[in-house]
Order: C-alpha cells, then structure tokens, then sequence
DNA sequence: GTCTATACCAGGATAGAC
DNA sequence: GTCTATCCTGGTATAGAC
C-alpha cells in the first residue's frame, strides 16, 4: 500500500521539535525579544515554552502564575520579561504556531487523487502532526475561550478548516461515485471531534497502550465502513 | 419503532431544570449554607449558578473573578459567602452535580433486551442529557482539571464508566452474534468523543441548525454501520 | 439575610544593580 | 543578559452595620 504514512516516515520530514518551534517564534519576533544572541534566545524560549505548556496544561494557563513559570523554567521574573511584554503576549505565541502548523496538512494531501487515499492520508497526518505536538494542541484547544474576540474566530476558522478539507474529499468521492451519500457537514464533525480526542485524551490512550498507528488504522476503517457501506 | 425516544418525552419525565438542580444542591448542604429559607436559598442559588456556569464557560473559572460573580449574580460578595465558604467549595458543587446525573443513564436501559435497541437508546440518553444539561456537561469537562487529585480521579471514572456501558452493549450483541468482531475499547472510546461533541461544540450545531434528534439518528447510524458492515 | 467597607495577599509588571 | 527588590492592582475573604 503506497498511500500509507508511516508514523516514523512523516517524523522524519517535518521539523517541529520543541527547538524547531521556539527558533521559529523567535525568527517571527525579533524586534519584540531583548534578546539578540540567537543562541542564547532559542535555548531560554526552550525552556519558557517547556515549562509554560506544562504548567498551563495542567492547571490551566490563568491558573499558572508567573511566578511558577519563573520557577519551573528556572529564570527569573525579570529574565521572562526579557522575552515577552505580558502574560498576554506569551499566550498568543503559543497559540499562534499552533494554527500556523495547519498548512502542513494541505501540503500532505496534495497532488493524490484517489479519495480513499486521500481520506487516509488526511486522517493519519492529521493525528501524527498532534502526536508530535500533543501539548501545543492541548493548550490550543483548551485555551481557545482566554483568547480576544478576534483571535478566538480565527481559531474557529481553524476548526472549520479541517472539516472543510474533510468535505472536500467526501465530495469529491461522491463524484467519483466512491461513497455513498452522506450528511457531509455532520460526517465531517465526527471524524473531526475524533481526530482532537487522540490528543485531549492522552491519559487514555497510554494507559492503554495504543498507538497512533493503531489509532490511525482503527479511524480509517470506522470512517470508510459507513462511507462505503452497502446501501438498503 | 418503539425503541426511539423522542427529546419531548425524554423531557417530560426528566426533572433538571436549573431550579431543580439547585434545589438538590441546596438539600445537599443544608448544614454548610447559612440561609435557612428554602424558598428565599433557592431563589438565590438558581442565581448563583446560573451566573457561575455562564461566566465560567465563557472565560475560564479561574479567570471568573467573584466580584464578576456578584455583579452578574446580583448579590453582594457578602451575600454570596454565605452559600458557600470558598470559591474552591463553589467549583466542588458544580462538579459534583454533573456527576451524580449519570446514573439517569443506567435506568434508561434497564430492561431492554435488544442490543440495537440498547446501543441507541445509550445514545438518545446521553445525548439528551447533555442537551438539557449542558452548561453543567460543559464545565464539568472544562474544568476537570482543576479538581483536586481525588475529585480529579473521580472525573476520569465518570468517563470510563460511559465507556464501559458501551462495551458491555456491544460484548452482549457480539455474543448474540448481531454485532462484528471490533476492538471495544477503541469503539467505545470514539462514540464517548462524538457524544462529547455535542456538548463541546454547541456554537458548531447551533449555527447549522442541527437538533439533538438529528444528531442522535446520525450518530446511531454512524455507528451501527461498522458494527454490521458486512466483511470480507 | 443582605450590604458596604475593609483587611490582606497573590499576581503581574518594572527599575536598576550587577 | 540576568537577577533582586519593589510597586501596585485586583483578587479572595470577612467584620459588622442595617
């Protein structure tokens, strides 16, 4: 099967380890950080977004005081400052390279035609890119309510993004005569309120030792069952 | 079909309006609420939780301050001290709440033979549920994290005692041989996400105009599909 | 039973030494 | 670039008048 993603294939060709993304965030911010030794900055962002995620993943990012991200990241309250101007700002960088992360999504299901293909394809990038990511997708989903008005739409819109491209493939597939007739925007919402369970509930799915392949593979079959199940 | 049922009925022999939940709550702690009216405690209490659930849905219940509290509630901060002696204990009787509701679950399968019948009734059940509750479902979720460790262990059973109802279902029809040979676990723990969703996402349904009806027969349909496509 | 006034502290933010 | 010391707002909680 050449339209299957293997978990350790797709590590390899995307760059999103903690490091990755805090020199990222630090390339998009250099005129607000203080700091101009790259080295330097990259390695304190490391730790700010180490210990940020893990605190407010936790026990929730306003219930983490700064005081306590001081103390777990291991610089002091001024060193924080030095970085970003307000417990605001920081929330918004975070939440910002999450959304950023969606187009790798487009790019993996270019240019395939097949929509059962597509489907499985769209499916495993999508929970492979939140297993790498977990806590940037955690923190992106429960966090979305602290966010400004503004802010807080566009993070709609990445919702509805992905369900778009789910649509799309489905549409598609109805065309080619592939699926059956479906409610769409309904289909659409599950697969997509799947795809978020895989990284909000990591507690459980450890415990039970299943992997995201499995994940994967067991998503793709419910899918198709009901998309190309024989028809009274 | 007389195994569908219909949200008005479902309705009808449900008492959960939001003064019969603050009636129980105020029953529950008649000793540790100072007010001694009934009537004038529960006028209150509606009040009280109707404000907490609303601003804490929208903003977080760390971030709800009490004197947002107060002002939306409409009673004085002294005035709100003497329904509860904590803001911590406040969060407490709003979770506890929700988890007690669940065994409304388990009567409305009680009797029934039919794992088809059984398996969608499950559904309908839950679904309703969280309609009719959904400030409460959605809080519950939310906040879970901010529970003590032991009420935070408590939590995580509610959910795993949603799943095993679902896999006692479908082991019961696999034995009856009306339903495929499928992993349980995963199964159960993918319809307990899209039932979530319902409550999760209610900005998403609403603006679709989808009902809770709509959504159930969905859902059933979603589900009975891989549990009896046919098999290669 | 309810309010106002106030105590007290934790949290965000900054100035200035090193 | 980083730290310590400090400011001050706004949060939880309570005392005591009505």
């Amino acid at each position: 099967m050449d339209d299957d993603l293997k978990f350790e294939t797709f590590k390899g060709f995307v760059s999103l380890s903690m490091e990755d993304m805090c020199r990222e965030i630090y390339i998009d911010n250099r005129e607000r950080i203080k700091i101009k030794k790259e080295g330097v900055a990259v390695k304190n962002l490391v730790k700010i977004f180490n210990a940020a995620l893990s605190l407010s993943n936790s026990k929730g990012f306003d219930a983490m005081s700064l005081r306590d991200l001081s103390a777990e990241a291991g610089l002091s309250m001024g060193a924080l400052y030095t970085y970003f101007s307000s417990k605001e700002e920081l929330l918004h960088m975070i939440q910002w390279q999450s959304a950023i992360v969606m187009k790798i999504l487009l790019d993996q299901i270019k240019g395939m035609e097949d929509p059962h293909a597509k489907l499985k394809r769209v499916i495993q990038a999508h929970l492979y890119l939140s297993e790498v990511m977990q806590q940037w997708f955690y923190f992106a989903y429960m966090e979305t309510k602290n966010l400004a008005k503004q802010e807080h739409k566009k993070a709609i819109e990445a919702e509805l993004f992905t369900e778009k491209i789910l649509i799309d493939i489905m549409k598609e597939g109805r065309e080619k005569g592939v699926f059956n007739a479906v409610d769409m925007e309904l289909t659409g919402a599950v697969i997509k309120s799947m795809l978020q369970d895989w990284y909000l509930k990591r507690w459980k799915y450890d415990r039970r030792k299943v992997s995201v392949e499995k994940y994967a593979a067991f998503l793709v079959d419910f899918v198709e069952a009901y998309l190309v199940q024989p028809r009274p």
